[in-house]
DNA sequence: GTCTATAGAATGATAGAC
DNA sequence: GTCTATCATTCTATAGAC
């Protein structure tokens, strides 16, 4: 399980931190979450932290791609339409549990416009990702779509991003059941 | 035209200062927008700009909804369902000229998550009234809805905001022409 | 690898003169 | 109402010792 060559020790250790950095963004929000106050929650100095990561930026950048990874969004989708919506639903579900690293997240996405922001190339790629499994379940359907398939894919990924302001501007709002009410009537599309 | 008593004069001169400030931002983009950078843009100083909105979320909350005035967005939407589609989808084609005002708005977004900034309350009154502008279009329709209009609505606007964050990060994406396509398959809902 | 210390900068807000 | 001047924070990044 561990990893040989050098840096094998260094690594591990990034990820350690980016596990428990993940844990305090996750509870305590990413509200004035400075590199100090990430560095005192893992038990590093300001200097100590930035030492894995480089800048700040980085680091955030990191954390995202970390808990891309433990979401197992990086993992192939189900082969079953049903299930991957499924996994998908329960994805947004259980951001509901972690307030904020849904700020950061969209906080991120915003920053990350500027081609030269760390989180650019992020961005660009999980989107990719995510509307490419999209457009994959929605084939598997064989239904006659009404949009084209990236279309479609565009509209539930802006969806799913827009559902999570209104959702930390008004916690009430349902992320998971607005999602599926939207996936199961993409599903029936055109089957009244 | 001129309006009386106090404040007269000020009132209008802050409005002058948010047509201007409006088109600083919309063109340089809110990328460091400091109060500094408007204050000169408008031609005062930093504490001259302060003295008409006390802080610098004021100022940013009160170019937004300057805005959404000069967007005729507080109008009501037209009556025929297809000419509401339409005002919608050109403030959106709109959007496209004026990044800056589509970066402060998905960054104020995530700023007035929190109850006590400025901006909380202006953001939740903006999606109740288009909210509730969509679902009355939709009834205008007269067809069997596969999802309840509060829910439709939601989605809309949910797509409205994501497809900024995909736009800011890819400006070849086309808001109008996605949203477009989305309002249209929703016309035909329930109709293949 | 980790810490202390500090550089260095940017910015929002305020006091007070005119 | 507007300006000048200044305060007061905050935070990132780096240098250098251990």
């Amino acid at each position: 399980m561990s990893q040989r060559g050098p840096y094998a020790k260094g690594v591990a250790k990034r990820e350690e931190i980016l596990g428990r950095a993940l844990e305090i963004v996750a509870r305590q929000g990413y509200r004035g979450a400075s590199v100090q106050v990430i560095a005192d929650a893992v038990g590093l100095s300001q200097a100590g932290l930035l030492h894995y990561f480089g800048s700040k930026e980085e680091l955030f950048t990191a954390i995202l791609r970390k808990r891309d990874e433990l979401d197992h969004l990086s993992r192939a989708a189900p082969s079953d339409p049903r299930d991957a919506r499924d996994a998908f639903v329960q994805v947004i579900a259980h951001n509901s549990e972690v307030p904020g690293l849904v700020e950061l997240f969209s906080r991120l996405a915003v920053e990350a416009a500027d081609p030269e922001h760390p989180a650019h190339a992020y961005f660009l790629e999980r989107g990719e990702v995510l509307r490419e499994t999209i457009v994959a379940t929605l084939a598997q359907l064989r239904r006659p779509p009404a949009l084209p398939p990236e279309t479609l894919a565009r509209i539930v990924q802006a969806a799913a991003d827009g559902l999570q302001l209104q959702w930390l501007l008004d916690p009430t709002v349902d992320m998971a059941a607005t999602m599926e009410a939207l996936l199961n009537a993409l599903a029936q599309e055109g089957h009244p």
